[in-house]
DNA sequence: GACAGTCTATAACCGGCCGTTATCGACCAG
DNA sequence: CTGGTCGATAACGGCCGGTTATAGACTGTC
């Protein structure tokens, strides 16, 4: 019934004593007041404004309103401007998730960039591998996720999702071959997978262990799948120990790579893929459009 | 920019959790909510709902917005409730001017109405003379003026402003002769002016002198004023004590009648008209109107 | 896996609100 | 008395913000 236009100019009245000047005050023309004035008289019922031969002066019910005016305009500004915050990266959150390996290196280069260039975005984050990260996702419980998929593997865990998540490609992360240093074949340039088909092997968390099954599948046998951790520095404390190999993504070892280990290349030359998700209308957020430009320029220093 | 119909539609939204529940809420259809909400977006740049397949998520700010609806239409509410209040008589506020001899008689029975009626408006009451009234309405000092003017003589005062202002007759006050009980002339009916003219006179107020001076002139004499007071109770003091006659309206004689002093009847039958004056605009506050009527029910008593 | 139900998006339409310009009448000053 | 200023009013027009109709997409079910 009463809007925000109706106090604006009922307070410009009140501070501008006419018609006419309130009118130039707010940018309209005189007439305009005159009617609002009368359409809001109508509505209320009640005479708002006492017309006096030279000026205008409220009446009670009409400095009642003019009161309001201060509180609701305010509050309205304040809402604007906290929008026009987000919307200028002068605030926001992003909740991000992202696997264990890009935990330590893209996710923390990338949040610093964030971090200098827009220092009042706040961009919380937590660990989950991708299946978790992407429900969290759909859930609304994050924003981002960082996720995987094994190269032409289970694309679909993403692909089936492709038209309704937008998908920024960050980076391919090559599978290597972990031996304990002092393994025979630890001098190699590279090895087939099938050379190791005999050893004990270590695996990773589950969409892991499924790659290594699959790629040991093509090459021809089925591993013998001694541990299964899904914390890389164990897996090479693991290998280090000689208690196994291991499949082990490139990423991890630019961060924590276990001094008694050996990282070989595959001759299967395996790689993960490694992506931003988010939604279409996330993707638009400012905050998180300006997070996966920061993963995209991270991901190239680490890629 | 944004107004409160759109704060509206997002609080309707996040507590709905859908388009088409907000709609309902709200008493639109699902495209009006679909294209407000669209209109916002555009507006602050920025995307406010997360459409899932199912329902609909609010953004960061998105929130922003509904949180600042609960503070925008409350304070919208009560300020449509107070205005309604004042349109309903259940608050508002009447400052009231009226002539010392209403004072006591007229007024206080109509405030008494007031209050029984509408024990939320509150009539604030100061006594003024008519001009000095007049003046304070003119100048907003006070919403309802209770004055008199003179029958034929100065009815100018208020005749000027009859179409500027709203006149309510209330009743007409006609005035005695105030001789002390002693007096030979005091077993009389009534008396002609000019039986009195060698006596000395106790005048009130300037306009009531002036209107004694007309009817002297008119009776063919000019009195000799020995004694001004605007305080009628020390007009019959002194008329009491021998020391002059005086005129007195005999609204005061119905309040206040000194024991020692007889009223009689003039044969020249002079009276004064009293009023109800507010401007045009005041006329239709109810709080106004409502007073203005109780005074004519108290005048139809006291008349 | 297809279908039904439900939700949002979009197009097309349209009425009324809310501005504008033009003009008049009232009031006050010089 | 006359000019300037202010408010009221009429006439008009754009566009905002609603409607209906319909299409498209997702979900849950049989």
């Amino acid at each position: 019934m009463i809007d925000a236009a109706g106090l604006r100019v009922m307070k410009a009245i009140q501070d501008e004593g006419s018609f006419t000047a309130a009118a130039a005050a707010l940018g309209f023309t005189q007439p305009a007041i005159s009617q609002m004035v009368r359409r809001l008289e109508q509505r209320t019922g009640t005479v708002l404004v006492e017309r006096l031969g030279r000026s205008v002066r409220l009446t009670e019910a009409g400095e009642v309103l003019a009161r309001y005016a201060g509180t609701v305009l305010a509050a309205l500004d304040a809402a604007e401007e906290e929008v026009a915050a987000i919307a200028g990266l002068r605030s926001g959150r992003v909740r991000l998730m992202a696997f264990p390996s890009s935990s330590a290196t893209v996710v923390p280069h990338a949040l610093a960039l964030v971090k200098r260039r827009y220092p009042d975005v706040s961009v919380t984050f937590h660990e989950a591998e991708p299946p978790e990260s992407l429900a969290a996702l759909k859930a609304g419980e994050c924003d981002l996720a960082v996720a995987f998929s094994w190269e032409g593997l289970d694309l679909s865990d993403i692909q089936d999702d492709l038209d309704s998540l937008s998908v920024t490609k960050l980076l391919d992360d090559e599978v290597r071959l972990a031996l304990p240093s002092q393994h025979p074949l630890a001098g190699e340039k590279s090895l087939d997978l099938k050379e190791l088909a005999e050893e004990p092997w270590i695996a990773g968390c589950p969409k892991c262990r499924g790659h290594l099954l699959h790629l040991a599948h093509e090459a021809g046998f089925t591993p013998d799948v001694a541990f299964e951790t899904e914390d890389y520095v164990a897996v090479q404390g693991l290998v280090a120990e000689g208690l196994g190999v291991a499949l082990i993504p490139d990423l991890i070892l630019s961060s924590a790579h276990h001094p008694e280990v050996v990282a070989l290349p595959l001759t299967q030359s395996s790689r993960r893929e490694v992506f931003a998700v988010t939604t279409p209308d996330l993707a638009r957020v400012p905050a998180v459009a300006a997070t996966i430009e920061a993963l995209v320029e991270a991901a190239e220093v680490h890629g």
